[in-house]
DNA sequence: ATTACTGCAAATACTTTGCATACCG
DNA sequence: CGGTATGCAAAGTATTTGCAGTAAT
């Protein structure tokens, strides 16, 4: 709740209207949790922490809800760690960091990723490992659409 | 076999041996597979590809000689996809590119990768999305290191 | 002999699917 | 009323673990 950036419910509301999807109760928890979290979290922490609220919540609302976020583009999903899929409704172009001592995982710039391996970010992490994985259609692959 | 960068088995028993690795038969057969098919393949794919030549080969064991290999440092993990790890013999710094129409897996320049998204790399491949991942320690962490 | 590699089967963890129920316009 | 969201339980998939057998030094 510290870190709540103030999102009221009705402007979530129309976040979710604007992409055409119905702004159901749950829908809107979970977008509130996403942005008022900047944790990166996973689908169980997200669960788990609105359960307490939400009662009734099922793990199964979380994921399809997840999934229709992503597919609508209003949520990115991280997946720095096999075996923990993350989300993050920030969908701006930045670079994400997991410390490998705490499990955190935190923003950083794009511009202080392509450093020398155990060199320090400016956002003051010390990077031991770095990948970069691109998606989108390879050059075979856009021959062939254009026949 | 096209793609065989032909490092000798005897090489390979070498490269082993200077991470005091015992090069067991199937270690060797292992290493020289992912030396060979520079195509990042997944567990499955190359316990599918050595059991021809293998019958007794487990998956079990390519799961503990690809962890053993990634924890002395002479292979990478990639998981550019959620439940599907693939394997990289390439240790230098490069990133990887999936196209989502054909699933293959690329390696492309580092260089040419921090692009806008809708370009094309050097390469010739069409960028969609971009996700930077970054290890190591973070700023509390070194902190409380120092104490 | 001792140590370590291997392989089977069971266990675990995460996610998806099928379907019945409940909700909302 | 009709379409969609929800939730439970079961199924599916990838990986890990425990342990016994086997090979190697």
């Amino acid at each position: 709740m510290s870190d709540n950036i103030g999102l009221s419910l009705d402007e979530l509301r129309e976040n979710l209207e604007k992409e055409c999807i119905q702004p159901s109760y749950h829908r809107l928890k979970i977008l509130e949790y996403l942005q008022a979290h900047r944790t990166h979290p996973t689908v169980d922490i997200i669960y788990k922490n609105l359960s307490k609220e939400i009662p009734t919540l099922s793990k199964t609302t979380v994921y399809n809800t997840l999934k229709l976020f992503v597919s609508k583009g209003i949520v990115q999903e991280l997946t720095i760690e096999e075996k923990e899929v993350r989300y993050d409704a920030d969908t701006t172009q930045h670079a994400h960091f997991k410390c490998t001592e705490c499990g955190g995982v935190y923003d950083v710039a794009l511009e202080s990723t392509i450093v020398e391996l155990g060199t320090v970010t400016e956002e003051g992490h010390k990077v031991i490992d770095c990948q970069v994985y691109l998606k989108g259609i390879c050059k075979d692959c856009l021959k062939s659409a254009q026949n």
